[in-house]
DNA sequence: ATTTCTTACGACACGCGTAAGAATG
DNA sequence: CATTCTTACGCGTGTCGTAAGAAAT
């Protein structure tokens, strides 16, 4: 199982056919359905019933569709955190503390986060 | 990006070394590498720092860490799903309950719950 | 007869393994 | 010198597109 076949799974059952799907998809119709075919192989299950030309869903393809969006919808948020990461490249941390705490246990705190950061590979100035 | 990629990503960071992920991947070590490459290029992004032979997470690394654990946590169950679906075509349920709950809310609940369920194509009996 | 799904086939790309090179401790 | 990461290359598999067949309205 794999995410492009997940994608293309979830465009037949939002379009309702495999042409649709294709044309959403920006793919051939043969492309879908062998996809289709295969992951339906590769899970010994019928995803859809194949009435004529109107695909159907079956109890395993229903039970599919919740988990198939949260897992598209997991990929995109990996690549957008790391892109948003990629663009936090650089900071700017003020702290300011009260007279008692700049003493004890601030210099030895800022000594811990330098040693942390640092081990990350970030530069660490002023 | 791919779940396999990230699979062998995520054995990179849990073990911490190429080598490892790929023994405890079963693949070999250049696969792991170049899948590594392949994915950080895809995303225009250094995924670890390269020392000399420790791989250390950078920032954009240590971000998609999470994401990439619920990406594989939900293509698992994607599957399980599909499968205890498929297990699911005939089944028992009983329910038991106190004497002062068996008219009023029961009954009505399991009338819901018998057409719900019989909106998914299951058939109730009993 | 038109629309839609499927199968067949050829081309291209991807992933993996083996082998060899580079670098670190 | 041994361990580890990387690059190079060959092979098998997968995916896509085009073309042709089958079924239904």
């Amino acid at each position: 199982m794999d995410v492009r076949q997940v994608r293309q799974f979830l465009a037949v059952v939002d379009t309702g056919s495999v042409h649709a799907a294709a044309t959403q998809l920006l793919v051939a119709q043969p492309s879908v359905s062998q996809t289709l075919r295969r992951l339906e192989h590769e899970l010994n299950t019928e995803l859809f019933h194949r009435t004529g030309r109107r695909m159907v869903l079956t109890v395993a393809g229903r039970a599919l569709v919740r988990p198939a969006r949260d897992l598209v919808r997991a990929l995109d948020v990996a690549r957008a955190t790391v892109e948003s990461a990629d663009g936090l490249q650089a900071g700017r941390l003020a702290i300011s503390s009260m007279p008692s705490q700049a003493v004890h246990p601030l210099p030895a705190l800022i000594g811990r986060f330098r040693d942390a950061v640092k081990s990350c590979g970030v530069v660490c100035d002023g």
